[in-house]
DNA sequence: CCTCAACCACCAAAATTTTAGTTTTTATGA
DNA sequence: TCATAAAAACTAAAATTTTGGTGGTTGAGG
Protein backbone atom coordinates (compact mmCIF):
# COMPACT_ATOMS: atom_id res chain seq x y z
CA UNK A 1 0.00 0.00 0.00
CA UNK A 2 3.03 2.54 1.18
CA UNK A 3 4.51 2.07 -2.49
CA UNK A 4 1.46 1.97 -4.41
CA UNK A 5 1.10 5.61 -2.62
CA UNK A 6 4.53 6.50 -3.48
CA UNK A 7 3.62 6.18 -7.32
CA UNK A 8 5.05 2.57 -8.08
CA UNK A 9 3.65 -0.26 -9.67
CA UNK A 10 3.35 -3.04 -7.30
CA UNK A 11 2.96 -6.85 -8.11
CA UNK A 12 2.33 -8.42 -5.09
CA UNK A 13 2.89 -12.07 -4.54
CA UNK A 14 2.78 -13.88 -1.29
CA UNK A 15 3.93 -17.56 -2.19
CA UNK A 16 6.99 -18.24 -3.29
CA UNK A 17 6.28 -21.02 -6.02
CA UNK A 18 3.43 -18.51 -7.24
CA UNK A 19 6.42 -15.83 -7.92
CA UNK A 20 8.72 -18.59 -9.62
CA UNK A 21 6.31 -19.41 -11.96
CA UNK A 22 5.35 -15.46 -13.06
CA UNK A 23 8.97 -14.97 -13.21
CA UNK A 24 9.19 -18.05 -15.17
CA UNK A 25 6.41 -16.87 -18.41
CA UNK A 26 6.83 -13.39 -17.46
CA UNK A 27 5.41 -12.11 -21.51
CA UNK A 28 7.62 -8.72 -21.81
CA UNK A 29 6.60 -7.73 -18.77
CA UNK A 30 8.87 -5.25 -17.06
CA UNK A 31 10.22 -5.43 -13.48
CA UNK A 32 12.82 -3.66 -12.09
CA UNK A 33 13.23 -4.60 -8.37
CA UNK A 34 11.83 -7.53 -6.18
CA UNK A 35 11.38 -6.59 -2.82
CA UNK A 36 11.89 -10.10 -1.36
CA UNK A 37 10.47 -11.57 2.53
CA UNK A 38 13.15 -14.20 3.52
CA UNK A 39 10.59 -16.07 4.80
CA UNK A 40 7.80 -17.13 2.57
CA UNK A 41 5.70 -19.93 2.29
CA UNK A 42 6.39 -22.38 -1.13
CA UNK A 43 9.98 -21.28 -1.71
CA UNK A 44 11.82 -19.21 0.51
CA UNK A 45 13.43 -16.17 -0.39
CA UNK A 46 16.97 -17.83 -0.65
CA UNK A 47 15.94 -20.27 -3.19
CA UNK A 48 14.45 -17.88 -5.44
CA UNK A 49 17.72 -15.70 -6.04
CA UNK A 50 18.81 -18.23 -8.78
CA UNK A 51 15.34 -16.85 -10.76
CA UNK A 52 15.60 -13.67 -10.43
CA UNK A 53 19.08 -13.65 -11.50
CA UNK A 54 17.78 -15.07 -14.69
CA UNK A 55 15.02 -12.61 -14.63
CA UNK A 56 18.14 -10.05 -14.66
CA UNK A 57 16.08 -8.48 -11.33
CA UNK A 58 17.74 -6.62 -8.67
CA UNK A 59 16.47 -8.14 -5.09
CA UNK A 60 16.43 -6.20 -1.53
CA UNK A 61 15.67 -9.02 0.65
CA UNK A 62 13.19 -7.84 4.20
CA UNK A 63 14.28 -9.91 7.02
CA UNK A 64 13.01 -10.05 11.02
CA UNK A 65 15.40 -8.73 12.79
CA UNK A 66 18.66 -10.17 14.80
CA UNK A 67 19.19 -13.23 11.82
CA UNK A 68 22.71 -11.75 10.98
CA UNK A 69 23.81 -15.36 9.29
CA UNK A 70 20.52 -14.58 6.96
CA UNK A 71 21.77 -11.09 6.51
CA UNK A 72 25.37 -12.08 5.22
CA UNK A 73 24.44 -15.36 3.23
CA UNK A 74 21.42 -12.93 1.73
CA UNK A 75 23.98 -10.22 0.30
CA UNK A 76 27.15 -12.34 -0.66
CA UNK A 77 24.04 -14.48 -2.51
CA UNK A 78 23.65 -11.81 -5.22
CA UNK A 79 21.22 -9.19 -3.40
CA UNK A 80 21.88 -5.43 -3.79
CA UNK A 81 20.70 -4.29 -0.20
CA UNK A 82 19.16 -6.20 2.33
CA UNK A 83 16.94 -4.72 5.23
CA UNK A 84 15.53 -5.01 8.19
CA UNK A 85 11.96 -5.36 9.56
CA UNK A 86 10.39 -3.31 11.08
CA UNK A 87 11.67 -0.44 8.98
CA UNK A 88 10.80 3.21 8.15
CA UNK A 89 9.09 3.08 4.96
CA UNK A 90 10.81 6.24 4.17
CA UNK A 91 14.40 4.35 4.49
CA UNK A 92 12.99 1.46 2.44
CA UNK A 93 12.05 4.24 -0.34
CA UNK A 94 15.63 5.71 -0.07
CA UNK A 95 17.38 1.95 -0.18
CA UNK A 96 15.00 1.18 -3.41
CA UNK A 97 15.95 4.15 -5.29
CA UNK A 98 19.60 3.77 -4.69
CA UNK A 99 19.52 0.38 -6.12
CA UNK A 100 17.50 1.29 -8.98
CA UNK A 101 20.07 4.14 -9.63
CA UNK A 102 23.00 1.84 -9.35
CA UNK A 103 21.25 -0.76 -11.84
CA UNK A 104 20.32 1.69 -13.91
CA UNK A 105 16.77 1.24 -13.94
CA UNK A 106 15.79 4.57 -12.42
CA UNK A 107 13.00 6.79 -14.16
CA UNK A 108 15.03 8.63 -16.53
CA UNK A 109 12.83 12.31 -16.78
CA UNK A 110 10.52 13.67 -14.64
CA UNK A 111 7.98 15.94 -16.10
CA UNK A 112 5.92 18.79 -14.48
CA UNK A 113 3.99 21.25 -16.80
CA UNK A 114 6.57 22.67 -18.91
CA UNK A 115 9.67 21.67 -17.54
CA UNK A 116 11.55 18.87 -17.63
CA UNK A 117 14.08 17.36 -15.18
CA UNK A 118 16.19 14.90 -16.99
CA UNK A 119 17.89 12.81 -14.42
CA UNK A 120 20.89 11.20 -16.30
CA UNK A 121 21.69 14.65 -17.99
CA UNK A 122 21.43 15.94 -14.75
CA UNK A 123 19.82 18.62 -16.49
CA UNK A 124 16.21 20.97 -16.42
CA UNK A 125 14.96 22.02 -19.49
CA UNK A 126 11.92 24.49 -19.72
CA UNK A 127 9.87 25.48 -22.51
CA UNK A 128 12.90 23.75 -24.52
CA UNK A 129 15.73 26.00 -22.95
CA UNK A 130 17.91 24.70 -20.30
CA UNK A 131 17.62 26.36 -16.52
CA UNK A 132 20.92 26.10 -14.83
CA UNK A 133 19.93 25.57 -11.31
CA UNK A 134 22.86 25.22 -8.55
CA UNK A 135 23.56 21.48 -6.66
CA UNK A 136 20.74 22.29 -3.66
CA UNK A 137 18.09 23.83 -6.38
CA UNK A 138 18.06 21.04 -8.69
CA UNK A 139 18.25 18.44 -5.79
CA UNK A 140 15.48 20.35 -3.98
CA UNK A 141 13.44 20.15 -7.38
CA UNK A 142 14.42 16.57 -8.02
CA UNK A 143 13.17 15.60 -4.12
CA UNK A 144 9.90 17.46 -4.97
CA UNK A 145 8.77 16.39 -8.19
CA UNK A 146 9.53 12.85 -7.26
CA UNK A 147 6.59 12.81 -5.36
CA UNK A 148 4.24 14.81 -6.70
CA UNK A 149 1.61 16.20 -4.52
CA UNK A 150 2.99 15.27 -1.19
CA UNK A 151 3.15 17.61 1.47
CA UNK A 152 6.91 17.72 2.72
CA UNK A 153 7.77 20.03 5.68
CA UNK A 154 11.20 21.38 6.23
CA UNK A 155 12.67 19.08 8.34
CA UNK A 156 11.95 16.58 5.97
CA UNK A 157 13.10 18.70 3.10
CA UNK A 158 16.71 19.52 5.16
CA UNK A 159 16.80 15.37 6.31
CA UNK A 160 16.61 14.33 3.05
CA UNK A 161 18.76 16.77 1.24
CA UNK A 162 21.08 17.74 3.12
CA UNK A 163 21.55 14.62 5.54
CA UNK A 164 20.42 14.36 9.28
CA UNK A 165 22.85 15.67 10.81
CA UNK A 166 22.31 19.18 9.67
CA UNK A 167 21.77 21.82 12.32
CA UNK A 168 21.16 25.11 10.78
CA UNK A 169 17.58 27.18 10.28
CA UNK A 170 14.66 25.94 8.67
CA UNK A 171 14.27 28.65 6.81
CA UNK A 172 17.57 27.98 4.61
CA UNK A 173 14.75 25.82 2.61
CA UNK A 174 12.46 29.11 2.06
CA UNK A 175 15.30 30.41 0.18
CA UNK A 176 16.23 27.50 -2.15
CA UNK A 177 12.43 27.36 -2.61
CA UNK A 178 12.36 31.18 -3.30
CA UNK A 179 14.98 30.58 -6.26
CA UNK A 180 13.62 27.41 -7.46
CA UNK A 181 10.36 29.58 -8.02
CA UNK A 182 11.77 32.42 -9.69
CA UNK A 183 13.61 30.03 -12.26
CA UNK A 184 11.11 27.72 -13.35
CA UNK A 185 8.28 30.15 -12.61
CA UNK A 186 6.91 27.87 -10.41
CA UNK A 187 4.67 30.28 -8.23
CA UNK A 188 1.98 28.49 -8.19
CA UNK A 189 3.05 25.18 -8.67
CA UNK A 190 5.37 25.02 -5.56
CA UNK A 191 2.28 25.38 -2.59
CA UNK A 192 3.20 26.88 0.34
CA UNK A 193 1.62 25.01 3.14
CA UNK A 194 1.75 27.15 6.35
CA UNK A 195 3.32 26.10 9.32
CA UNK A 196 4.71 22.91 7.49
CA UNK A 197 6.33 23.20 4.45
CA UNK A 198 6.08 23.09 0.50
CA UNK A 199 4.34 20.87 -1.73
CA UNK A 200 5.05 20.51 -5.58
CA UNK A 201 0.95 20.22 -7.60
CA UNK A 202 0.90 18.79 -10.94
CA UNK A 203 -2.12 16.72 -12.04
CA UNK A 204 0.35 14.29 -14.36
CA UNK B 1 -17.97 -1.35 18.62
CA UNK B 2 -15.89 2.41 19.60
CA UNK B 3 -13.32 1.54 16.96
CA UNK B 4 -15.71 0.69 14.68
CA UNK B 5 -17.24 3.67 15.34
CA UNK B 6 -14.15 6.03 15.25
CA UNK B 7 -13.69 4.75 11.77
CA UNK B 8 -11.77 1.48 12.18
CA UNK B 9 -12.07 -1.25 10.72
CA UNK B 10 -12.02 -4.44 13.10
CA UNK B 11 -11.80 -8.22 12.99
CA UNK B 12 -12.67 -9.19 16.87
CA UNK B 13 -11.53 -12.37 17.70
CA UNK B 14 -12.05 -13.83 21.26
CA UNK B 15 -10.19 -17.11 21.44
CA UNK B 16 -6.15 -17.35 20.81
CA UNK B 17 -6.32 -20.97 18.98
CA UNK B 18 -9.02 -18.85 16.69
CA UNK B 19 -6.35 -15.83 16.33
CA UNK B 20 -3.58 -17.56 15.44
CA UNK B 21 -5.19 -19.68 13.05
CA UNK B 22 -6.72 -16.66 11.13
CA UNK B 23 -2.65 -15.25 10.76
CA UNK B 24 -1.83 -18.54 9.54
CA UNK B 25 -3.97 -18.53 6.89
CA UNK B 26 -4.13 -15.25 6.23
CA UNK B 27 -4.62 -14.29 2.17
CA UNK B 28 -3.50 -11.41 1.43
CA UNK B 29 -5.30 -9.37 4.60
CA UNK B 30 -3.13 -6.99 5.37
CA UNK B 31 -3.72 -6.24 8.85
CA UNK B 32 -2.01 -3.04 10.38
CA UNK B 33 -2.54 -3.70 14.34
CA UNK B 34 -3.05 -6.13 16.83
CA UNK B 35 -5.41 -5.46 20.42
CA UNK B 36 -4.47 -8.53 22.14
CA UNK B 37 -6.09 -8.95 25.79
CA UNK B 38 -3.00 -10.63 28.00
CA UNK B 39 -5.91 -13.14 29.49
CA UNK B 40 -7.68 -15.11 26.50
CA UNK B 41 -8.86 -18.75 26.35
CA UNK B 42 -7.26 -21.42 24.12
CA UNK B 43 -3.65 -19.53 24.48
CA UNK B 44 -2.77 -16.74 26.22
CA UNK B 45 -1.77 -13.18 24.48
CA UNK B 46 2.23 -13.80 25.40
CA UNK B 47 2.11 -17.20 23.82
CA UNK B 48 0.64 -15.50 20.50
CA UNK B 49 3.43 -13.02 20.39
CA UNK B 50 5.33 -15.42 17.66
CA UNK B 51 2.93 -15.39 15.18
CA UNK B 52 2.12 -11.49 15.55
CA UNK B 53 5.75 -11.83 14.54
CA UNK B 54 5.88 -13.91 11.76
CA UNK B 55 2.99 -11.79 10.58
CA UNK B 56 5.12 -8.58 10.88
CA UNK B 57 2.07 -6.82 13.19
CA UNK B 58 2.64 -5.07 15.69
CA UNK B 59 0.27 -5.35 19.12
CA UNK B 60 -0.58 -3.30 22.04
CA UNK B 61 -1.35 -5.47 25.13
CA UNK B 62 -4.57 -5.07 27.14
CA UNK B 63 -4.64 -6.33 30.83
CA UNK B 64 -6.91 -6.17 33.32
CA UNK B 65 -4.23 -6.65 36.18
CA UNK B 66 -2.21 -3.90 37.20
CA UNK B 67 0.57 -6.30 37.18
CA UNK B 68 3.92 -4.89 36.56
CA UNK B 69 5.45 -7.97 36.06
CA UNK B 70 2.91 -8.59 32.78
CA UNK B 71 3.65 -5.17 31.95
CA UNK B 72 7.58 -5.62 31.82
CA UNK B 73 7.73 -9.31 30.28
CA UNK B 74 4.74 -7.47 27.29
CA UNK B 75 7.08 -4.86 26.91
CA UNK B 76 10.10 -6.47 26.34
CA UNK B 77 8.96 -9.34 24.73
CA UNK B 78 8.23 -7.29 21.72
CA UNK B 79 4.81 -5.34 22.14
CA UNK B 80 4.65 -1.80 21.02
CA UNK B 81 2.39 -0.54 23.64
CA UNK B 82 0.70 -1.85 26.83
CA UNK B 83 -2.49 -0.44 28.27
CA UNK B 84 -4.20 -1.28 31.60
CA UNK B 85 -8.03 -1.58 31.83
CA UNK B 86 -9.91 0.08 32.55
CA UNK B 87 -9.27 2.67 30.18
CA UNK B 88 -10.47 6.02 28.38
CA UNK B 89 -11.03 5.35 24.89
CA UNK B 90 -9.46 8.36 23.74
CA UNK B 91 -6.24 7.44 25.53
CA UNK B 92 -6.72 3.91 23.83
CA UNK B 93 -7.17 6.18 20.33
CA UNK B 94 -4.18 8.40 20.59
CA UNK B 95 -1.98 5.06 21.80
CA UNK B 96 -2.89 3.58 18.49
CA UNK B 97 -2.05 6.31 16.41
CA UNK B 98 1.17 6.78 17.52
CA UNK B 99 1.94 2.94 16.84
CA UNK B 100 0.68 2.84 13.55
CA UNK B 101 2.67 5.81 12.81
CA UNK B 102 5.71 4.60 14.38
CA UNK B 103 5.82 1.53 12.27
CA UNK B 104 4.86 3.06 8.99
CA UNK B 105 0.80 1.87 8.93
CA UNK B 106 -1.26 5.37 9.60
CA UNK B 107 -3.98 6.12 7.26
CA UNK B 108 -3.41 8.33 4.64
CA UNK B 109 -6.85 9.04 3.97
CA UNK B 110 -10.44 9.58 6.17
CA UNK B 111 -13.47 10.41 4.30
CA UNK B 112 -16.51 11.92 5.86
CA UNK B 113 -19.28 12.17 3.47
CA UNK B 114 -18.57 13.97 0.17
CA UNK B 115 -14.78 15.41 1.94
CA UNK B 116 -11.69 13.47 1.80
CA UNK B 117 -8.49 14.42 3.63
CA UNK B 118 -5.30 13.54 2.54
CA UNK B 119 -2.99 13.06 5.08
CA UNK B 120 0.33 12.61 2.65
CA UNK B 121 -0.85 15.05 0.39
CA UNK B 122 -1.70 17.65 3.24
CA UNK B 123 -5.62 18.44 1.39
CA UNK B 124 -8.69 18.16 1.72
CA UNK B 125 -11.38 18.11 -1.04
CA UNK B 126 -15.07 18.17 -0.92
CA UNK B 127 -17.19 16.99 -3.94
CA UNK B 128 -14.34 16.75 -5.88
CA UNK B 129 -12.68 19.84 -5.04
CA UNK B 130 -10.02 21.57 -2.96
CA UNK B 131 -10.75 23.78 -0.22
CA UNK B 132 -8.59 25.57 1.26
CA UNK B 133 -7.83 25.39 5.22
CA UNK B 134 -5.95 26.94 7.37
CA UNK B 135 -3.46 25.05 9.81
CA UNK B 136 -5.38 24.95 12.73
CA UNK B 137 -8.71 24.87 10.91
CA UNK B 138 -6.79 21.21 8.96
CA UNK B 139 -4.98 19.93 12.38
CA UNK B 140 -8.50 20.14 14.19
CA UNK B 141 -10.39 18.59 11.44
CA UNK B 142 -7.97 15.84 10.90
CA UNK B 143 -8.07 15.23 14.92
CA UNK B 144 -12.33 15.24 14.87
CA UNK B 145 -12.08 13.29 12.08
CA UNK B 146 -9.29 10.75 13.18
CA UNK B 147 -11.68 9.52 15.91
CA UNK B 148 -15.29 9.84 14.52
CA UNK B 149 -18.07 9.65 16.86
CA UNK B 150 -15.92 10.48 19.35
CA UNK B 151 -16.78 13.61 21.89
CA UNK B 152 -13.44 16.01 22.61
CA UNK B 153 -14.05 18.62 25.10
CA UNK B 154 -12.50 22.05 24.05
CA UNK B 155 -9.78 21.51 26.84
CA UNK B 156 -8.61 18.25 25.14
CA UNK B 157 -8.88 19.87 21.76
CA UNK B 158 -6.46 22.67 23.19
CA UNK B 159 -4.09 20.05 24.50
CA UNK B 160 -3.71 18.25 20.82
CA UNK B 161 -3.54 20.76 18.55
CA UNK B 162 -2.74 24.34 20.37
CA UNK B 163 -0.20 22.32 22.88
CA UNK B 164 -0.50 21.75 26.95
CA UNK B 165 1.06 24.80 27.51
CA UNK B 166 -1.63 26.62 25.81
CA UNK B 167 -2.47 29.91 27.77
CA UNK B 168 -6.00 31.65 26.14
CA UNK B 169 -9.36 31.36 26.25
CA UNK B 170 -11.43 28.25 25.60
CA UNK B 171 -13.88 30.10 23.16
CA UNK B 172 -11.31 30.25 20.53
CA UNK B 173 -11.82 26.60 19.78
CA UNK B 174 -15.53 27.63 18.75
CA UNK B 175 -14.27 30.10 16.26
CA UNK B 176 -12.67 27.62 14.22
CA UNK B 177 -14.97 24.85 14.82
CA UNK B 178 -17.41 27.40 12.82
CA UNK B 179 -15.00 28.17 9.92
CA UNK B 180 -14.60 24.21 9.65
CA UNK B 181 -18.64 24.07 9.52
CA UNK B 182 -19.20 26.94 6.97
CA UNK B 183 -16.13 25.83 4.25
CA UNK B 184 -17.19 22.08 4.53
CA UNK B 185 -21.11 22.57 5.07
CA UNK B 186 -20.34 20.58 8.18
CA UNK B 187 -23.27 22.38 10.36
CA UNK B 188 -24.78 19.00 11.32
CA UNK B 189 -21.87 16.80 10.81
CA UNK B 190 -19.82 18.34 13.72
CA UNK B 191 -22.20 18.48 16.73
CA UNK B 192 -22.15 20.80 20.13
CA UNK B 193 -22.23 18.99 22.90
CA UNK B 194 -23.27 21.54 25.57
CA UNK B 195 -21.26 22.56 28.17
CA UNK B 196 -18.40 19.95 27.48
CA UNK B 197 -16.93 20.27 23.03
CA UNK B 198 -17.88 18.83 19.62
CA UNK B 199 -18.08 15.42 18.15
CA UNK B 200 -17.86 14.70 14.40
CA UNK B 201 -20.52 12.06 13.56
CA UNK B 202 -20.27 9.97 10.35
CA UNK B 203 -22.18 6.63 10.15
CA UNK B 204 -19.74 5.32 7.16
C1' DC C 1 43.66 35.23 -3.77
C1' DC C 2 39.40 34.70 -6.36
C1' DT C 3 34.85 32.89 -7.28
C1' DC C 4 30.58 31.16 -6.31
C1' DA C 5 27.22 28.52 -3.90
C1' DA C 6 25.08 28.49 0.46
C1' DC C 7 23.61 30.35 4.64
C1' DC C 8 21.87 33.77 7.67
C1' DA C 9 19.64 38.03 9.17
C1' DC C 10 16.73 41.56 8.36
C1' DC C 11 12.53 43.83 6.97
C1' DA C 12 8.25 44.09 4.55
C1' DA C 13 4.25 41.72 3.22
C1' DA C 14 1.01 38.24 3.67
C1' DA C 15 -1.39 34.97 6.18
C1' DT C 16 -3.15 33.24 10.34
C1' DT C 17 -4.81 33.35 14.99
C1' DT C 18 -6.84 35.52 18.83
C1' DT C 19 -9.70 38.61 21.14
C1' DA C 20 -13.77 41.23 21.77
C1' DG C 21 -18.45 42.64 21.11
C1' DT C 22 -22.95 41.20 19.69
C1' DT C 23 -26.51 38.05 18.44
C1' DT C 24 -28.55 33.58 18.64
C1' DT C 25 -29.41 29.23 20.71
C1' DT C 26 -29.83 26.13 24.49
C1' DA C 27 -30.72 24.66 29.20
C1' DT C 28 -33.14 25.24 33.42
C1' DG C 29 -36.62 26.11 36.68
C1' DA C 30 -40.70 28.54 38.16
C1' DT D 1 -44.90 27.55 28.61
C1' DC D 2 -42.18 31.26 29.45
C1' DA D 3 -38.46 33.89 31.48
C1' DT D 4 -33.80 34.03 32.40
C1' DA D 5 -29.07 32.89 32.53
C1' DA D 6 -25.54 30.56 30.41
C1' DA D 7 -23.40 28.81 26.50
C1' DA D 8 -22.37 28.95 21.81
C1' DA D 9 -22.28 31.18 17.19
C1' DC D 10 -21.16 34.91 14.41
C1' DT D 11 -18.48 38.87 12.81
C1' DA D 12 -14.89 41.79 12.33
C1' DA D 13 -10.89 44.02 13.80
C1' DA D 14 -6.47 43.70 16.31
C1' DA D 15 -2.45 41.10 17.32
C1' DT D 16 0.66 37.75 16.20
C1' DT D 17 3.06 34.56 13.40
C1' DT D 18 4.85 33.00 9.20
C1' DT D 19 6.66 33.62 4.76
C1' DG D 20 9.04 36.07 0.78
C1' DG D 21 12.68 38.73 -0.92
C1' DT D 22 17.25 40.88 -0.62
C1' DG D 23 21.94 41.66 0.44
C1' DG D 24 25.94 40.77 3.14
C1' DT D 25 29.06 37.15 5.15
C1' DT D 26 31.21 32.78 5.18
C1' DG D 27 33.74 28.99 3.58
C1' DA D 28 35.17 25.53 0.23
C1' DG D 29 37.55 24.65 -4.04
C1' DG D 30 40.35 26.05 -7.63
Amino acid sequence: MNLDAAGYETLPVSDGIVAERILKDMEGQEIALALVDVMLPGKDGFELMEDFQRADIPVIYLTAKDDVASKVYGLTSGAEDYIVKPFEVLELLVRMEKVLQRTGRSREKIQIRDVVIDLKQHSVVKGGVQVPLKPLEYELLVTLAGSKNVAFSREELLNRIWGTDYMGETRTVDVHIGQLRKKLDFHDVIRTISKKGYRLEDLD
